[in-house]
DNA sequence: ACCAGCGATGTTTGCGTAAACATCAGGTGG
DNA sequence: CCACCTGATGTTTACGCAAACATCGCTGGT
């Protein structure tokens, strides 16, 4: 926006407005992309077919009313002329767009990932598209920003994957007759929100080292300012706590492999630590190079366990016991929670909840034998 | 689709439909989620502005010939009433979405995301959204149905990330006004493509092996139906056949680190396999696990380069040598070449390469001296 | 035989926007 | 002093579709 030397860019300046470029008296207007006038409409068809354009809609909707024959024959003329029903005519007509936004503050993690994935997936399903939004930075700014875009970028919902604290509903400009569900929050008294079991997995994975002899496990944690990384902390010290062992300090990292080496460090040269519960896989990565380097063995030496499943951990070394995540569950839920709301049918609010599993692979063990 | 009893899904008969359900005399129709005629229109803007729809218009375009007073009017009069231009009545009028349809048969590999994720980025800096088509499974019939959904998804064009024999022109309808990109294709031919340059990545990784003091390098290649994978095995065998080395037989994977695992066990028994050009850093993790299963250190005695650099690649076991792939500017050029297309201002067909980087990280070192 | 009733189809209308054209006031040159 | 131009603004119209309403012809009950 650096560009623009005019006023600001005002709720009538939209981002992909020609703006004021290219102005001036008898200045050749801009080139704007123009669409060779080539489809045919419905009253194309109409005319081929002998029947009235709103025969022609009855049959492209599938509404009821119209005979077998004069289907037929609009359907042939259909054919004929290649029609395919104008969708922003039909969006202005029906006041909906039958298209969902989704806001995500990047795709660089595999969690956010395989939720878009999941989403535009079931989204097609059920004869929705998907309109992706990402967000350069996380600031509210932003946010604040990709809302406006969405809305006027003709979207009947959006699904927000992000950590909630971004999503401030005091400066975030929510349209009202969008719905909103959000994934990975702790927002299920303000938004619809549909979230992996953080909690429960956790304890799983605290449980698995503490069944195998494990005195106590320790935790790299994600970074302060993600929700899920709160959680998976809150919960694994609740689990300690319930089984009534010591709390070691937290290490944390930001989710990436490089820091889960650097915090990896400090847990390296403890002696007494002998189990790890890595916040996700990569970080899980990072340790396992770390451990290595300091020539203490996993899982003889050191048990590892992470969270989500990616697809490269079963190829660590050592292949990494971890909780799977089901994103595909996750978008699936996202997108069945918006339509629900559209139709108002569903709850307003409220959290629903998807069930992690344990993957047993080799990286964990019972801890070595007292020296 | 199962559950239609009607005849077949035809032009006319859009995914999303209501469809012959819920029908039946007097039944209620079915709950089309609705939404509330909430917004302000032209019109209403017009009014308390106290001039006409058109002038609103020009200012919401930032056309010129209105006063800056008149101008000044308006927007106050826009911002009281939270207008918004309705985007499916402005597509309706102009003949155009301003929206980009993104076709990617996955999403579980690091490049499409990546790619994807520039290209929204890139696409929102022009004023265009972004909408996503994810195809289920990767076959002609998925890929012509990806197209005509498209089509009636109010895209203005097509970037297709895929590789694209699965593009057979013979049976993909392509729209004859929806300008098409191809990522990671061979066909600069008859598409626009824009692909990473995977010939002068390749060689300079053969040549930084050979450099090294290796005899020969040997290939772990991605899966046969790949365009990229053909690349760099083709790419890697001229390098070699150029520096008159011997040309190892091929091993191939599915780019999974699974795969490179299963794959690399040949290469593992093979002494005089001293270095290993893996076609992407999944399958050279794989690889790395394999070689230290079977006690050859990583580089001491083979040395790994892979293909990609993913984030992670720095944390392996040892931290992976590899190439860096601009995904990123992949994504831009994609958006750029679309968009000069739709302005008719680029070439209808030809490739754009973007170069590659060698990261030199601990995976590769001098052969180990005769024994 | 007549008409109510119903299913099939046609006609009218308006969604919000922006291009094209119309109007109008004020200024300029002959 | 008027014909003419210019720039600001208003009016008309059409984009393609589908809801609402209108019409038409047939069927069946009395």
């Amino acid at each position: 926006m650096e560009t623009v030397e005019e006023a600001a860019a005002d709720p009538g300046d939209p981002p992909g407005a020609p703006g004021p470029v290219a102005r001036g008296t008898g200045a050749a207007r801009p080139p704007a992309p123009r669409r060779a006038r080539a489809t045919a409409s419905m009253a194309d068809v109409a005319r081929l077919a002998g029947v009235s354009a709103q025969t022609v809609s009855r049959v492209s909707n599938g509404y009821p009313g119209v005979t077998e024959e004069t289907r037929r024959q609009v359907r042939a003329a259909m054919r004929e002329l290649g029609y395919r029903p104008n969708s922003a005519a039909r969006a202005l007509k029906r006041g909906e767009f039958r298209t969902i936004g989704v806001i995500t503050f990047t795709l660089a993690t595999t969690g956010n990932v395989r939720t878009l994935e999941a989403i535009a997936t079931s989204a097609a399903r059920e004869g929705y598209a998907v309109t992706l939004l990402p967000l350069a930075v996380p600031t509210q700014d932003e946010v604040r920003g990709a809302f406006s875009r969405l809305e006027e970028l003709a979207v009947d919902a959006v699904i927000v994957i992000m950590e909630v604290h971004l999503l401030d509903a005091a400066t975030v400009h929510l349209p009202p007759h969008v719905q909103v569900v959000v994934v990975d929050s702790d927002a299920g008294d303000r938004y619809t929100v549909v979230d992996t079991d953080q909690h429960g997995g956790t304890r799983e994975a605290v449980r698995h080292l503490l069944d195998l002899g494990h005195r106590t496990v320790w935790h790299l944690a994600g970074p302060e300012d993600s929700f899920a990384a709160m959680r998976r902390a809150d919960a694994w010290r609740a689990a300690l706590t319930e089984a009534g062992r010591e709390l070691p300090p937290i290490v944390r990292g930001d989710w990436s492999a490089e820091s889960g080496y650097r915090a990896g460090r400090e847990l390296a040269v403890r002696e007494e630590c002998t189990a790890v519960f890595a916040a996700n896989d990569q970080m899980a990565l990072g340790l396992l190079r770390v451990l290595h380097e300091h020539g203490r063995r996993v899982p003889e030496d050191v048990s590892v366990i992470g969270f989500d499943d990616i697809p490269e951990a079963s190829s660590f070394l050592p292949p990494l016991t971890t909780l799977h995540q089901d994103f595909a569950e996750v978008g699936r839920l996202c997108v069945q929670a918006v339509l629900r709301k559209m139709r108002q049918e569903g709850p307003e609010r409220g959290t629903t909840l998807v069930p992690t599993r344990l993957v047993l692979r080799s990286s964990t063990a019972p801890p070595p034998g007292p020296r």
